[in-house]
This record gives structure tokens, sequence and C-alpha cells, in this order.
DNA sequence: CAAGCTACCTGGCCGC
DNA sequence: TGCGGCCAGGTAGCTT
């Protein structure tokens, strides 16, 4: 599943592939995809270039001339990759962009969950998804003491309160198993319980794992691949996701698989402690 | 408003 | 072999 650094690492690959290129035509293929009116999506991006793209937590953000950003969100598999436009459809393509350079961008995306979502330029943070997101791991603004604080008025437990993204964003399930098991935090311990001590081991290892896994260009574990059809290295770093029924790698305990708000989560039930 | 629940989707896997 | 049921999970939108 895209988290941050797997979009990251897609927002990299796929810049030297499009950036420049005029779009001379859009084929929408799968009209849910597209956030608002499908017809206004195409008529408003006919035409207009590719300037770079940016990111924000998992949201991919495609800066086009004339004030237009193109949000788009890969959910759990979307994949961009470029091809020549009289490539057969793919089963699981459901938009392409067609450049006057003859090469076409192509969106794939088995469970249709992703989407792409136009707005002008500057307001994505009022008017799209990201208005409901924290600040990013490894900026100012996620400093230590913003996350002690925010923590501290969190009732609910340690696992969703990192998934839910208004603390900090980018963890998706993969990296919160992770970032819990070195932390040695039960995912179920209250948030705001967690000792200060633990609090801030957990904001380094969150620091830390990111910027990793980012170097690694991402984890793939399932379907996940970059714009040039690249698999992550990350995956081979995991120490509990995936590995539910193996000994602990720190301590030989089994790791155990449960389920947290409808999410599996696996953890360490020795070196994990649950604080209430 | 915080928190919890479910819909959105399809393919893969399991048991029968 | 075929089929039903469950699982994978990020986010939006709903209810409480």
């Amino acid at each position: 599943m895209p988290e941050m650094p797997e979009v990251e690492t897609v927002r990299r690959t796929l810049t030297p592939l499009v950036k420049g290129k005029t779009i001379a035509k859009i084929n929408i293929w799968y009209p849910k995809i597209i956030v608002n009116d499908p017809a206004e999506f195409v008529k408003k991006l006919t035409n207009k270039r590719i300037l770079k793209i940016d990111r924000y937590g998992k949201y991919l953000l495609f800066r086009f001339n004339d004030d237009l950003t193109m949000v788009s969100h890969l959910r759990m598999e979307g994949k961009y990759h470029l091809v020549s436009p009289d490539t057969p459809k793919g089963k699981h393509e459901h938009v392409e962009f067609i450049f006057t350079d003859g090469t076409a961008l192509r969106y794939d995306d088995v469970r249709k969950f992703g989407r792409m979502h136009l707005v002008e330029t500057g307001t994505e943070r009022k008017t799209t998804g990201i208005r409901h997101l924290g600040p990013e791991p490894n900026t100012a603004e996620f400093n230590l003491k913003y996350f002690v604080d925010a923590l501290s008025q969190k009732k609910k437990n340690i696992k969703n309160t990192l998934l839910d993204q208004t603390i900090v964003c980018g963890l998706g399930n993969i990296y919160v198993d992770e970032v819990l098991w070195k932390s040695k935090i039960h995912p179920l311990s209250s948030a705001k319980a967690i000792p200060a001590d633990k609090v801030k081991n957990l904001y380094q290892n969150i620091n830390h794992t990111i910027a990793i896994a980012t170097k690694e260009r991402g984890t793939t574990v399932h379907t996940y691949l970059d714009a040039n059809g690249e698999i992550g290295g990350y995956q081979k770093m995991l120490q509990v996701y995936g590995h539910a029924g193996e000994e602990c790698s720190s301590c030989g305990t089994i790791l155990e698989k449960i389920k947290v708000n409808g999410r599996g989560t696996t953890f360490c039930p020795h070196c994990q402690v649950l604080y209430k």
C-alpha cells in the first residue's frame, strides 16, 4: 500500500517521465476516479503543461500552468506508468493523459479506490483531503513538544491515533506496526497514557523509519510499484508486518496478529508494553 | 468535535 | 471445479 515513502518514490520516479509535457487529450474510462465533474476535469486540463510534481503526506500534487493542481491519491493500489498511446488498455487502467510528444500517462488501480481532484493551485490544503492532515515526519512543524502535547489529548489507542493522519501524516498500517514494535509500545495502549520517555522514542522512530524507508524506495508487500514498475527495498527490513506467527527478532516470542478497529495489527506480546 | 463505524472495490485464498 | 465468505486497507462520509 502506498504510504508516504512509497508516494515520495512515485513522485521522484514519475517526475522525469512527465515534467514539461503538455496534455493533448484525456481519456477517462472509469469516471468515479475523478472528484467532481469529469467533463470539466478534461476541459480544464487539456492543453495544460505539467510544471512539476509535489507531495503532501500520501497525496501527489501535479502542478500545471494556469494555476491548476491535480491532487492525486493512490489509496491502496493506484499506479502510474508511461506508455505509447496505442498500447491496448489494461483491464485496470482507468485514466489516460496523452501528451503532445506522443507518450501517454496511464493510471492503473485494481480496486478503483484512488481519486484525482482538480483544484486551483494554493487551495489544496483547504479544499481536498489534505485539509485533515497533520504535519509530515521530519519537518520543523513536527517537533517533539508538538507530538507530546498532541498525544496527551488523545483518548483513543495509539495504533488508531497514528493511522488517522491528524497528528502526524504519512504513516499507514505497515509503518505504524513497525514503529510501535521498535518503540516497544503495545498498539492498544491509550495514546495519552504513554510515558514521556516512550513518546520521545516513538517520535524518533517515526522520523527515522520514514527516512530509511524513503531511502530504500518504499516497501513492496502486495502490489506496490514505482512509476518505472520497480519494487521497493524496505520489505526486507520489516520486523513485524507480515511476520505474525514468527519469532520476534528482539526476544524470540511468537508475534501475534489481532484486529485493531478493523485493521490487521501484528505485534510482540512480550516486548510491547500496554499502557492504560 | 472526537471517535467509531462502514462503504468503496477487486483479487486471492480458504474451506467445503 | 465452483462457489460463498472472508481478508487486504486509506479515506470519506456518516452517526453517535
